[in-house]
DNA sequence: CTAGCTGCAAAGCGTTTGCACGATG
DNA sequence: CATCGTGCAAACGCTTTGCAGCTAG
């Protein structure tokens, strides 16, 4: 049994359809200790599954964003990125000079949510959070 | 003399021409409160001068990001959005809802990016964040 | 004069949509 | 068997690029 067997049931339940194409965007998101691209996905379900179509995998997306089992994020200039939410949140830190992404803990951040809806009453989105800048690595140069 | 005259010999000291088009997109930018769109740029440059090219825009938002007089910030779907990098920073919570825009103070951000500093040594870019959610109103519903 | 800027046109990219066929429940 | 999902193709919107002519310094 699969780790994604109970994401199945889920869409199932909702009344969404079980298809190979879906179970196989499932597994390749899943199957990632991080974000996924659009193209990334295609890559991989192409091994097993080559016509899969790009359209496909956008509505499966759409459905799976909708139902807020993943989450989609802008990474700036260009494709979006898309992660499974699971129980730890977490953000990225991307390097814009290397690329490197690393993980960032949520308590960084979690305590700025509460701040704002104290003080603007917005209840900010702070699921995953993409941060810009230069990692240590870099920052040398 | 207008506002934008500094900038100008700014970028002339740079190297750069300064060019009737510049002058006018740099004022565009300029007279905003806050962000500005390519369209939005075009839209008012074309009310004096109507032959003005969208890539000539964004050549020139090119110049003006190299240089850190812009700040370029991709707010998700769609158009980035353009601002003028001034000393007051400050943040955007965007309401997914009905799209407002609420400014924010840079000081619920600030002291994550010294945090992240320390622990991560990576020198985060939080000039301009971009932050999504539920606007007061519109968390009611 | 001559490097750099412009407008035009076309291409590029990720994403969305219309449609007829096929599969799911 | 009715609906929903699929692949294909085409369109979409924002952005970038190639190019020949023009212009600022």
């Amino acid at each position: 049994m699969s780790c994604e067997n109970a994401t199945a049931q889920v869409l199932k339940d909702s009344g969404h359809r079980l298809t190979p194409q879906r179970l196989m965007i499932l597994s390749a998101i899943r199957h990632t200790t991080s974000h996924v691209t659009v193209a990334q996905i295609l890559d991989e379900v192409r091994e097993s599954y080559p016509y899969i179509d790009a359209s496909t995998v956008y509505r499966t997306l759409g459905v799976l964003k909708k139902m807020r089992l993943v989450s989609e994020t802008d990474m700036g200039s260009g494709e979006a990125v898309y992660e499974w939410i699971n129980q730890s949140k977490h953000h990225h830190l991307i390097c814009k000079s290397c690329g490197g992404v690393t993980l960032l803990e949520d308590r960084y951040v979690a305590s700025v949510g509460s701040d704002i809806m104290e003080d603007h009453g917005f209840k900010a989105d702070l699921d995953h959070f993409a941060i810009f800048g230069l990692c240590a690595s870099c920052v040398e140069d």
